[in-house]
DNA sequence: AACGTTATTGGTAACGTTACCATCAGTAGA
DNA sequence: TCTACTGATGGTAACGTTACCAATAACGTT
């Protein structure tokens, strides 16, 4: 079933089947008509792959994923999508296995999908060049990816938050609640993943509140509730008189909160619990847990607009600081404050 | 850049580049080794719109989704999208409004995409037809979906769990405990939706306990902790002192349980609350919620498995009953147990 | 009557790839 | 030497669509 069996059963030539299903006006109405019947009482619907090839783009608008791992990204993937899909394009998903190289992968993902457009969700993307982007001739959109610097900030978008100062910003918070002894949950320490760029806000946070760091406050873990929980565990096994606790994310928060219950303490009245994400399960925690928010829902709506007027030609590509603040919940509390020269008394 | 560039700068003819692309055994290991550098140099990637459209089928992969409030997808829609990735098929995926006809929606969405396979996840296809079917030719794996009873099993698969006997299971479980004033929020009473089903096993469990039903025990909420939230306030503003609750979904049972904490009632001291679908959030919401497994990782790993064997044809569909059980933990407890007759004489 | 204009339609070469058949050299068997 | 076969390669017609140009009819204008 192809449009030359409509034209032949409509009695017109193809161009004309054509123009009818690509809504051109120099068709005359009662052709029109006729066509759209044959093609509904056939259950005609037209190939893509032959449309997309003919007219060098495809509607496809890539989603690009990086690891699966972290949750917070799933609604973004289905929202995105959803927008996506309510503009008229077709998504294709492409979820990166997380030892793969993402820069190439992009590009074939582009050139081999003949993609009008593509939303990165995470990612590093440190070996992409100019001539690349250049070469795809693809708008890319960045979500809280890793952009090499070198890279012309002409040749595509991004929306970010600031990990370092959102970070700093939340322990900050806990500092001026009274806190000195604050254990940190993360998911790595390299300096360019978002796990490595919170830590390094952390570390900003202790030294501006005159607090030494020590390394056994440390303790790694995925984005997962398991490895949060263990790894809470582990610090709570070190005996250190933690009264605040700071995770990277939502997910690793209330893991370790699941943990410093389940040991029969309190939050916030023994530890203080903050996250990172506010993700939907954060506010539905009993406690409810204190967090950042980066106005995820913003993205999203921005994200959509922004693929729309980019494929249109009708905007230029735009570099956004997501803003943060963080949200007040339950799981935080005031203690009482030491200053630094008090402590020596004890 | 195409075939023909990289036939041109190799000093081959197209049919060889393409032999060597499609790893045909018949070519000169000298040649393919030539070729695949220049391929490499050039930064070729072959065209996926024109490769699907000379093969009639393309190695598109369908996901439908129907409606994303149910945030049970969304880990299946990436680990089955992840699965299907690693064994080489690309993922195209459609949102379905919640408004739109489903069994329409699929039809298009296969002939248009040329898809290999189709997975549906959740929706309802009261108006498909073996003729439909047949005349797509494309192997369809229904997940939790409600497909039309008239459909002859052989034409597609479908996993899915029994709704009415594992509600009836998980309220049973209540009444075992000792509840009889147990109360439940749903989606919706529409006797073929998933609401409508869990609903009348919540119903048959109370008939064999010998409990009479009463409308006031049933609130209507959506997928969210927002609404099951409300919908369990309004239960509790009843004053019927329930001393269960049956949500129909986790997320509405963690929303059930945050409202009554919040109102400073004991779970399951004070209310034991049931989930369903054993999300991994309900392991560490605090109390955990008992709940009903519904074995969500075999479902993804044998979709994966099913399709690929569907569409390479060694074997035929399948119809699978999952198995579903509950899974004990925190959130219910045993309370005193009164035989109807003892309950005549307070 | 001859002409230009407009509205509608038809015909057909691409788009990039693969399947198929044709070709050709080289080798082995008779 | 002829034939048959094999291994490697080349040539080319599709796949279903759209963009472009050509053709036609209908009409008004000169």
């Amino acid at each position: 079933m192809n449009i030359k069996d409509i034209a032949a059963a409509a009695g017109v030539a193809v161009s004309t089947v054509s123009r009818v299903i690509n809504n051109h006006p120099d068709v005359n109405e009662a052709t029109r008509k006729k066509v759209l019947e044959i093609i509904e009482d056939l259950n005609y619907v037209p190939n893509n792959s032959a449309r997309n090839l003919k007219r060098i783009v495809s509607n496809n608008i890539g989603i690009f994923v990086k690891g699966i791992y972290n949750p917070y990204f799933a609604k973004m993937i289905q929202e995105i999508g959803q927008g996506i899909n309510s503009i008229g394009y077709s998504i294709i998903t492409h979820y990166n296995p997380d030892d793969a190289n993402d820069s190439a992968a992009i590009i074939e993902f582009i050139k081999e999908k003949r993609l009008r457009a593509l939303v990165c969700l995470g990612g590093e993307f440190e070996d992409l060049t100019d001539d690349l982007l250049k070469e795809v001739e693809v708008p890319i959109l960045f979500i809280s990816s890793i952009v090499s610097s070198s890279i012309d900030e002409s040749l595509y978008s991004s929306f970010a938050i600031d990990n370092i100062s959102a970070a700093y910003e939340a322990v900050n918070y806990l500092c001026r609640l009274g806190h000195s002894k604050i254990g940190i949950i993360t998911s790595g320490s390299n300096d360019n993943r978002i796990g490595g760029l919170r830590f390094r806000g952390y570390l900003k946070a202790l030294e501006v509140n005159e607090i030494t760091y020590h390394p056994d406050y440390l303790e790694y873990g995925l984005y997962t509730f398991e490895e949060a929980y263990r790894a809470m565990n582990k610090l709570l096994d070190k005996k250190l008189e933690l009264t605040a606790i700071f995770a990277i994310s939502d997910i690793m928060a209330i893991g370790a909160a699941k943990a410093i219950l389940d040991r029969g303490l309190r939050i916030p009245e023994d530890i203080s619990v903050m996250g990172f994400d506010d993700i939907d399960y954060s506010a539905y925690f009993h406690p409810s847990i204190t967090t950042v928010n980066q106005m995820e829902g913003e993205i999203i709506h921005r994200s959509v607009i922004l693929l729309k007027d980019l494929i249109n030609k009708e905007g230029n590509h735009q570099h956004v600081r997501i803003p943060t603040k963080i949200i007040d919940r339950q799981s935080c509390r005031q203690i009482r404050r030491f200053k630094k020269s008090e402590d020596l008394l004890f």
